[in-house]
RNA sequence: GGGAGCUUAGCUCAGCUGGGAGAGCACCUGCCUUACAAGCAGGGGGUCACAGGUUCGAGCCCUGUAGCUCCCACCA
């Protein structure tokens, strides 16, 4: 029973059946198996409340091509999928809910009503989006799912917090730390985002004491004048030197502050004079280090001023800041204020200006830790692509500082430490101590904060292994291979996941890290909410499917540069997936039901061809996917499935295919049968659903029940035919020639015309009459005679040289003399440029000794060729 | 203030270790040729941002300039 296909592919009826199969094949499921070598890759968790939008499908999808790439390969492919609790976008959403909802704050329903409605969130979102991410097609083992707040990990957080507070690498201090009073919560510098923030610079001065003298200074921050603690000027500053050591009293509070040297402050910015506020600014906080200096703190967590304000308590910070400076000029303290633009920290998260505050936080001591993870990238064990971001992982961590994990929210890892009610004893352990290990007493309290959520993923490719438990998967799995993310996590996971891994495990968690650019809209904005330019990856898939989404945004993209995703790409790529069912129809149309066994020696030339360019195409196609060049890598199967299999091979192979008697017929159906089927296992990382349902449709007894199952395709030299690349490649050239000149002689596409080759060279007429039967169909010939010479050919002939060859199309009343010497004069002179520029390299001694041999071997053929080809068109043209 | 990237056809972008400028879209011409009109055949179109340098040879390497984009940053 022949098979046939439907005339057009519909992605709808066969992507979900095909991944339902691919599920109950087990396919995806990945093993301990110590006969096989292992390749991992842990998905970078999506958020809980996350959808799907580009950027995962950019990521899942460079993930899912290296993983099948890899499965076919033989090796034991995990792709271990997961889910993060995103602790403070997760609260945020949960408590606009409850608000809306029920009409509750977090106080109303306390930390436990609050954590119960967050794990039914977490219930209901929580796989939404990988089940999003199956749409795609992604081979990721679902057995192993987890949750950054399942059990195991959670008990991997407290270990892993356990052992760095033992050994001294997290600590719990009074730091200047920012504060994000919209999400009440303390947030890391890498989440403070520094913006150009456009405001005014004031001028204002502070009373010297015993002197008549006024100290002026220039602050953006008068509304933290009653934080200030001194004044500072530049010690090499003449203009103000006679200052140093006298002190000023900030009005309204009296405060007597110092007037103090520091190198630190420019003495061309404003006046020259800083007003130092350790409480509220990272720089004035270490130099009020230097200098021994106290903190005030003016604050509320609210962004309100606190009591240390006088009148001014209760206002809120940007009131404040009017209300001073008013209050400042009445006392005549207030000299101007100037528009200047300054960068302020912003929350990544809401955007709104962050408060410098100092309170009592944890800390990772990052000094120490930062080492390993710079030797770890400089010693090349770790390598990143594209390179350029080892530079900025390296500067970043060269620069690092202590990373506040403490977060006043309760969605998340509560911080394992316990206070001593009775003598304040601190203890940090790995389960709730029921007493104190110092005075015995029993009322203990756990801290109340709750940790950064990349605490969490910073252990993701380990704590998914079963560590800390020693488990076989993690013995087998780990270190992983690669990890895929997106550039702009650099320093929250990447980094984190590096020096988390060494510490804990004493091995990288990863050897490979690939950034991959953003998606960005069609006129390359970036994708938002605000702006509405996002595009829906379900959207696509429902309406093209997966394969044409995945094609879409890896072909013509490169890891180097943003991609931009424009519809319009998607409707013309969804036309190869046509030209892949097309090709495949076509085969099956033409395999015999009860086909006979071929042997390799029937192979014609064309035959060898194209075995041997799928031979070279698997050969780049591989190299490229081990570069991770996924974009050519695509553009390589792409090319010659069109170019080379679909528009050459299969036009070859039509004669021998329409004539019954052609015993030639069943090595070119098995040409075409094997060749498909080794591109389709090519294309299937990239575009799994169509090739596998071409595989199952082309597919012989000898291949594998699924393209999932089947080995990589290798290159073989002794599939490698350089001779018959040569000769078609020579008829396709005369193929070419004759197909122009019928165009330009208004040669109507169904008039078959004489076709005479000539040429002296028995071993170019040889290829021609070996290759008469489709040189004949694809140029449109009545008839073919390949001769020595041009006797029998008359002068109404137009004529194209080729190289060894002259083909000539007796075209009667349609030739024009004129025309035909213009065309060939501009011939002439395009070949005869081309020897020139040869003769004048190989001319050249320098080029000759200089250049690689093969370099200059490939000039001299060129002159051989063109010189010979040049003397044919002068021939010709002295017909006329 | 420091750093990175980009600038190639009208548009979007490839171009591997330096060796005769590419693709897709768009445009023009001709074709409903029995796998595909979501197709086939043919064609026009580029001082590879600019200026120097290295080299026998530069889109590619070096220096500088300009424009655009991004990252980092304790300029109050």
């Amino acid at each position: 029973m022949k098979k046939e296909l439907a005339k057009n592919y519909d992605h709808q009826q066969v992507e979900d059946r095909i991944y339902e199969n691919w599920l109950q094949a087990g396919y995806f499921r990945a093993n301990v198996d110590h006969s096989r070598r292992p390749y991992t890759i842990v998905m970078p968790p999506p958020n809980v409340t996350g959808e799907l939008h580009m950027g995962h499908a950019l990521d899942a999808t460079i993930q899912d091509i290296l993983i099948r790439f890899k499965r076919m390969q033989g090796y034991n492919a995990l792709w271990l999928p997961g889910i993060d609790h995103a602790s403070i976008s997760t609260e945020v959403k949960v408590v606009d809910k409850m608000r809306a909802e029920e009409g509750l704050s977090k106080a109303d329903v306390g930390r436990e009503g609050f954590l119960r409605r967050a794990w039914d969130w977490k219930s209901t979102y929580g796989s939404r989006i990988l089940l999003q991410i199956r749409k795609l097609g992604s081979s990721c083992d679902w057995s192993r799912e987890r949750f950054t707040m399942d059990e195991g990990l959670s008990l991997a957080v407290t270990e892993v917090f356990v052992r760095l507070y033992e050994k001294g690498l997290i600590y719990r201090g009074e730091r200047l730390i920012n504060w994000c009073p919209e999400c009440n919560t303390t947030i890391s510098d890498a989440e403070v985002e520094h913006i150009d923030n456009e405001t005014f610079l004031y001028y204002l001065k502070y009373p010297v004491n015993g002197s008549d003298e006024h100290i002026h200074f220039a602050t953006t921050r008068p509304e933290t004048c009653f934080a200030d603690v001194a004044v500072a000027v530049n010690p090499n500053d003449a203009r103000l030197a006679h200052l140093i050591g006298k002190t000023a009293t900030i009005p309204f509070i009296d405060r007597v502050i110092p007037i103090i040297a520091d190198e630190h402050v420019d003495m061309e910015f404003g006046v020259g004079a800083l007003k130092i506020t350790p409480g509220h600014a990272p720089a004035d906080f270490e130099i009020a280090q230097r200098h021994n200096l106290p903190i005030v703190n003016v604050m509320n967590d609210d962004g309100t001023l606190n009591e240390n304000n006088a009148a001014f308590s209760g206002l809120d910070r940007f009131e404040a800041k009017e209300r001073i400076v008013e209050s400042f000029d009445k006392l005549g303290l207030f000299t101007k204020k100037e528009r200047i633009v300054n960068a302020v920290g912003t929350h990544e998260r809401c955007n709104k200006l962050i408060e410098p505050l100092i309170k009592l936080q944890w800390f990772v001591k990052m000094d120490e830790m930062a080492k390993p993870a710079i030797d770890a990238y400089t010693s090349g064990d770790l390598s990143i692509f594209p390179s350029r971001f080892g530079k900025i992982y390296l500067h970043w961590l060269e620069n690092i500082r202590d990373w506040c994990i403490s977060r006043q929210l309760w969605w998340g890892h509560r911080i394992p430490a316990y206070t001593c009610r009775s003598c304040n004893r601190l203890m940090v352990t790995r389960s709730a101590p029921s007493a104190c290990d110092k005075c015995g007493h029993t009322a203990l309290e756990q801290d109340e904060d709750c940790l950064d959520t990349w605490f969490s993923s910073a252990l993701w490719p380990f704590s998914t292994l079963g560590w800390p438990d020693e488990t076989d998967d993690l013995k087998y799995f780990y270190p992983t291979n690669t990890l895929v993310t997106s550039y702009d996590i650099l320093f929250f996971w990447v980094v984190r996941m590096v020096f988390s891994g060494l510490e804990q495990m004493g091995e990288l968690p990863f050897k490979h890290v690939i950034f991959h650019g953003l998606v960005r809209d069609a006129q390359g904005r970036k994708m938002s909410k605000s702006l509405g330019n996002g595009v829906d990856p379900l959207g696509i898939i429902d309406k093209y499917g997966a394969d044409v989404l995945r094609m879409s945004i890896i072909i013509g993209t490169s890891l180097e540069q943003d991609t931009r995703f424009d519809q319009k790409k998607v409707e013309t790529n969804r036309t190869f997936l046509n030209k892949v069912w097309n090709a495949a129809r076509f085969i099956l149309m033409n395999i015999e039901d009860d086909p006979r066994a071929v042997d390799s020696s029937e192979l014609t030339a064309a035959d060898k061809w194209i075995i041997s360019r799928i031979n070279a195409v698997t050969a780049q196609v591989t190299a490229n996917l081990e570069r991770y060049e996924f974009g050519l890598a695509l553009k390589d199967v792409h090319d010659f499935i069109w170019d080379e299999f679909c528009d050459w091979y299969i036009e070859m192979v039509k004669p021998r295919l329409y004539s019954e008697n052609d015993i030639t017929r069943p090595v070119a159906v098995h040409t075409l049968q094997t060749v498909m089927i080794q591109a389709t296992k090519l294309l299937h990382p990239f575009m799994p659903f169509i090739t596998e349902e071409v595989f199952q449709s082309l597919k012989n007894n000898a291949e594998k029940p699924g393209i999932m199952a089947s080995d990589w395709p290798v290159f073989t030299a002794e599939r490698r035919f350089e001779r018959e690349e040569r000769e078609v490649g020579l008829i396709k050239d005369a193929v070419k020639q004759v197909r122009a000149l019928r165009l330009s002689k208004d040669v109507a596409p169904g008039r078959k015309v004489s076709i005479f080759v000539v040429s002296g060279k028995a071993d170019v007429r040889d290829v021609f009459e070996n290759g008469r039967a489709f040189f004949s169909s694809l140029a449109g010939a009545a008839s073919v005679s390949v001769r020595p010479d041009t006797d029998g050919i008359g002068e109404d002939a137009v004529s194209a040289v080729i190289e060894g060859a002259v083909i000539y199309i007796p075209l009667d009343e349609l030739v024009d003399r004129e025309q035909e010497i213009a065309r060939l004069r501009a011939e002439q002179s395009k070949l005869q440029a081309e020897v020139t520029r040869v003769e004048k390299m190989l001319a050249n001694e320098r080029f000759v000794a200089g250049a690689r041999p093969e370099v200059v071997e490939a000039e001299r053929a060129k002159r051989a060729k063109y010189s010979e080809m040049l003397a044919k068109v002068e021939q010709e043209l002295a017909r006329f």
